[in-house]
DNA sequence: ATCGTTAACTTGATGGCGTCAAGCTAAGAC
DNA sequence: GTCTTAGCTTGACGCCATCAAGTTAACGAT
């Protein structure tokens, strides 16, 4: 039945079961690539444990999966903390990127994290880190003067744009994407991240004639010309 | 056991079993308001008949569920057609909002068929159907000029902002919003549909100078101006 | 009127799951 | 060597999805 009996923890080191537990699930998601794998059963027989021994570590089954998803949060700091150096609206595409890439990078957490009704109450610590990095770059720019508005809102806003698209290719991965999926990730940080910057001045409506385009190349253009201006 | 006995449905009606079963779904889906209400047994019960007589009309339980879900989804074809008349630039407004609204009275719904892999092989038919009102709404956009680039990819950004801000209020109700939550979704909106207007002419970064905003209002002045003439 | 066919449904069982109550066992202080 | 208790196991319960085989009743044919 059981593989091979685990060693028992030596007295004051029970917590040691909570950590092999938590890399045996681990293992076990990585390699069938699926939640409905992380079974009580199936992590406390890789553990080389028996199955009720896992509740002396984590409430419920809740608990453990949101525990083993939780563990790969930290490489989202890690990757803001990467791509915020220089120039903080190229760092706002950067980080815009990298979360997306995080998403598809770690299917089942994200989902499992950002996709489901939170069971515990209060904030979700993994919701609480993606807004609290979110906050942080857009911040940036706000300082800049470049961008007006409450950097609460405008995060939100990028975060909801960037979200939304990292969980519609998780969630539809067999909708005919556009090959190119990192040029629309850009293209959606671009438009929320520099859209912003137009909050509060956009109309209701815009005028149904085609000189608006070449009024918007203008601008574009001038942008361009003061955003990097020539070596 | 079980609560009143159905009547056996007369020879070449036994189809008639499969609305009766999708009825008690859909009714214990309202009252307890959650999916894992949703078992096979359950539902048989509710509708009075044994439990493997459900496997007669759906595949397995997630087939169930998935139909259950489908059943509210021809609403959104109803709110859509309802908010594009007029200019199209407020319809779009209109109709990202009302998409946001339709999430949020479905959340279970919502959550099954666009917050979860898709179970069946190639596109699901909810995903086709969000997909093909935003490309409608922004077409309409398109074809007056004021709006340019590939409706498809336009509509990919407008769905993901809207998707992401629905999808992150259904999965984490207790996050800390904004009181008004139509006026984020509005920002949201804005920014994603006008802010696509600027797809391709938008600079990888701003200027670090706050006289941007100032061209930024100008052209807003602008724009208001074109946009709704004193009347 | 009744027989046979078969559509419509039931019975009973299998194996897996999360979870709990109670018991066992060995580590380490005395 | 004895006692305590941290660390873990045994065995069970109830619920679940699903299946194989059986039963019942509608209805065309005779």
């Amino acid at each position: 039945m059981t593989t091979t009996r685990r060693v028992r923890a030596r007295r004051g080191e029970g917590a040691r079961l909570r950590e092999e537990i938590l890399r045996a699930a681990e293992a076990l998601l990585d390699e069938t690539g699926t939640e409905e794998s992380l079974t009580i059963r199936a992590v406390a027989e890789r553990t080389g444990v028996s199955t009720p021994s896992v509740y002396l570590h984590f409430a419920d089954k809740e608990a453990l999966v949101e525990a083993v998803c939780l563990r790969v949060w930290d490489g989202l700091g890690r990757i803001f903390a990467e791509n915020s150096g220089g120039d903080p609206f190229l760092a706002l595409g950067r980080c815009g990127r990298a979360y997306a890439r995080f998403a598809l990078d770690h299917p089942v957490q994200y989902r499992v994290l950002m996709m489901r009704p939170s069971s515990s109450e209060g904030v979700h610590p993994a919701a609480a880190t993606c807004f609290g990095h979110m906050v942080g770059v857009v911040s940036a720019c706000v300082e800049t003067g470049a961008l007006r508005g409450d950097p609460e809102t405008l995060a939100l806003g990028l975060w909801s744009a960037v979200h939304g698209c990292a969980s519609l290719f998780l969630a539809q991965p067999s909708f005919p994407w556009p090959g190119d999926r990192e040029a629309l990730i850009d293209h959606i940080v671009r438009v929320a991240g520099f859209g912003s910057a137009l909050h509060g001045r956009l109309p209701r409506r815009l005028p149904p004639s085609a000189e608006l385009a070449g009024e918007l190349d203008d601008l574009g253009v001038r942008l361009a010309a003061r955003a990097e201006p020539p070596a």
